[in-house]
DNA sequence: GAGTTTTTTCATGATTTTTTCTCCGTTGTG
DNA sequence: CACAACGGAGAAAAAATCATGAAAAAACTC
């Protein structure tokens, strides 16, 4: 996934060589050429980074940090400058920026320490963006709840809304042997008025899904004269 | 809330001035002389920030650093170095060092990266807070939810108000279906009295604007007979 | 308050799933 | 071994579900 960086500058020559530069490290580079510009596309396109010459027409770099930042989202900011002088330097670090580069920099630098920023994003926000929702598994069959989703060995196993359900009635009790009509009033509900016969055709379409010798099931066993029960699938 | 800061540097006494220093920014301080004593006081305590002078006895700094990245929990890193050579800051920030300052170096400035580093934190992982908003994606479907910004490849796209809130729903659960009934209370609020049938309509325009092809939807999946949920959008 | 945009409701046709039905092999019983 | 009940397989019929487009209602703007 390609990122996008903003960089905002005035001299239109560095300007292309920094948007050169970050596509070697996979990343899309769009160019402001002043303050105006700059904030009007900030707001208009999400960014992945901003790199930010301090010294710019119309409206200054610092001032045009600040209202990034107030713009919403947390974008990292790197300062382009070429003033050595340490008071702007921590100005610039203290008005928001995440970094500050004085001119001529290198670009293996500046590369770096983007690619600083991006790490920190990464660490900080791959989180808890993992729902834990419901899983349940017979031997190499997986069951997660929430999203749905069937997984023998891992590979996927696309089931329909009725099958899925079954499947689970079974998965959550296992061992546990059902009549036809049991399961009729579970998963259908009691307020079903239909045959037994049509258990038997969602438990053969199941098997064709998800047995490997649906002859044989390991899943979904049958216990003659009385129903169904799961095995443990091995 | 003290902020707790690891100093590695065998100089003594810049140690105890970086030490004097950070009390100033409200932070506590332990200094570590060498990388051994260093990893063992890392992994001993929760520090909040580590301060890393690249050339140490016994284990250089660039190794060091590596050891800590691989300990799991993400702590900012700041290097400091003699020398000035561009190849060594580059490794610093290779090597997962989130920022490089070279000595002789002033004390503000070293200050005010070290809160430029502790605001990224701030920024990313205190909840999404008014002002700090999250940005999710989806494949190559970003949305900056501050700015209330939908992008996909970079080109906006421009959305009504619940056509958003549907769309971050999804990209808020990853993977997980939902009912239409289940989107209504969530994304409508319980007390929405309506019917089910609300949901396809703006499911229908939500994939006219963000599918290449809507008939064959990679962003907003239906799950048959249950109802809908997000793909990654590949 | 008129005009625009957004949201909701509604109707239709296409598609998928579910149910029903029939045939045939299998299993258990006497 | 024969007979009857049972379960499996497949196809056809029925039902449910969804996409689409259009119209009505509501919300918002100027």
């Amino acid at each position: 996934m390609k990122k996008n960086i903003l960089i905002v500058e005035d001299n239109a020559d560095l300007a292309s060589l920094v948007q050169l530069h970050v596509l070697d490290i996979n990343c899309d580079a769009d160019i402001a050429h002043d303050g105006g510009q700059a904030l009007r596309m900030y707001q208009s396109k999400a960014y992945d980074l901003v790199i930010l010459d301090i010294m710019l027409p119309v409206m200054d770099g610092i001032s045009l940090c600040q209202k990034m930042r107030d713009k919403g989202a947390y974008v990292p900011i790197i300062m382009l400058t070429s003033k050595a002088s340490e008071l702007d330097r921590v100005v610039g670090l203290e008005v928001g920026a995440d970094d500050y580069l004085t001119k001529p920099f290198s670009f293996p630098e500046l590369l770096a320490r983007i690619k600083a920023q991006f790490r920190t994003i990464e660490a900080l926000t791959h989180k808890p963006t993992h729902q834990t929702s419901e899983l349940f598994q017979m031997g190499y069959l997986r069951m997660d709840v929430g999203k749905r989703l069937v997984t023998i060995q891992g590979k996927a196993i696309a089931l329909t809304a009725k099958e899925f359900d079954l499947l689970l009635y079974f998965a959550k009790h296992p061992g546990q042997v059902f009549t036809r009509s049991q399961l009729l009033d579970q998963v259908w509900g009691y307020q079903f008025e239909g045959y037994d016969h049509t258990v038997n055709t969602h438990i053969n379409r199941l098997r064709l899904k998800i047995e490997a010798d649906p002859a044989k099931p390991k899943y979904i066993l049958t216990v003659w004269g009385v129903g169904y029960k799961c095995g443990d699938g091995i």
